[in-house]
DNA sequence: CTTATGACCTGCAAGC
DNA sequence: TGCTTGCAGGTCATAA
């Protein structure tokens, strides 16, 4: 799910759910969900065991759960990562890699993950520009729903790239949570194409598609994140409905909701990128 | 240091 | 029907 609207609609499950119960049992059905934990998954069982589930919290697209013993449980959701809370008994799904029975005997906590590039981990805080944050997530730059998010440096750091624009939104060390459907949403919005190179941005223009960047993923956020299929769901499996209010992503040949030209699809990075060609023209050369 | 490129996985839809 | 190919909301290690 993963970009920054559909890992906050999990986030605030975790909350809801979870936050407050103390796992009274790990099971890691599939190590490479754990890989990230480098001393392994007979070590992430039993150092979680037993401790009580606090505050969920959200970096990015890092999703992760303050432990009562002072450390985190950390997820990336990856490509087909979810965080699901089923009744004890509930069939395993397909994918199940890891579960998190609670001392309360009520629903269980399960990370599904198809493709597994997601995963969990445990995680020590570290401070870092006076947030705590898992090590893992020291790296990742502050994203626009954090209260503490500086616009005009993120501002500097995007046209401090010599690099294409949408890269550098792309980039989660520059701006956290930004990734292939927002920042074509954003670049759409600001009429932009995302081969213009970053450092070229008159200041005002890439103020206003952060601005944009940010606007989209309130608005998806309203509407429970972006889901096209069932593989995009919050803690209790159920679909946003974003993706009614997309321009461009996922409508190549469909008319631009500005101006009615068909929308383009273009290769980029393995994936696609979305735009219209009237209103985001390409740069020359 | 910065920037670009593939690797990592599974499953689905489209085309032959 | 079956095969192949391409594609998918991400990040990371490695190369230049």
């Amino acid at each position: 799910m993963p970009e920054l609207p559909e890992v906050e609609v999990v986030r605030r499950g975790l909350h809801e759910h979870v936050a407050g119960r103390t796992v009274d049992a790990v099971e890691v059905l599939h190590p490479r969900a754990i890989r990230r934990h480098l001393a392994g998954a007979a070590d992430f069982a039993l150092r979680l065991t037993g401790q009580r589930l606090d505050a969920a919290r959200r970096r990015g697209k890092y999703l992760w759960v303050d432990l009562s013993g002072g450390d985190a449980m950390l997820a990336h959701l990856g490509m087909s990562g979810q965080m699901l809370v089923q009744p004890v008994g509930a069939p395993d799904e397909k994918h199940l890699r890891v579960r998190l029975r609670f001392t309360d005997g009520g629903p269980e906590l399960r990370f599904v993950d198809q493709r597994t590039f997601g995963g969990l981990a445990l995680a020590d805080l570290v401070e870092v520009d006076g947030t705590r944050l898992p090590r893992q997530v020291a790296h990742i730059a502050r994203d626009p729903m954090d209260p503490a998010f500086d616009p005009v440096a993120a501002v500097a750091a995007l046209r401090g790239r010599r690099t294409e624009v949408k890269r550098a939104l792309l980039d989660q060390t520059l701006v956290s949570g930004v990734g292939n459907i927002y920042a074509d949403e954003a670049l759409w919005r600001a009429r932009l194409h995302g081969l213009r190179p970053a450092d070229k941005l008159t200041r005002a223009k890439a103020a206003e598609l952060l601005a944009h960047a940010t606007q989209v993923m309130y608005e998806a956020l309203g509407e429970g994140g972006t889901s096209f299929d069932a593989l995009y769901v919050n803690v209790n499996g159920q679909s946003g409905y974003f993706d009614r209010s997309l321009a461009v992503y996922g409508r190549e040949d469909e008319p631009c909701r500005r101006c009615g030209t068909a929308i383009r699809r273009e290769p980029f990075m393995n994936r696609s990128s979305y735009s219209c060609p009237r209103c985001q023209p390409r740069p020359r050369g």
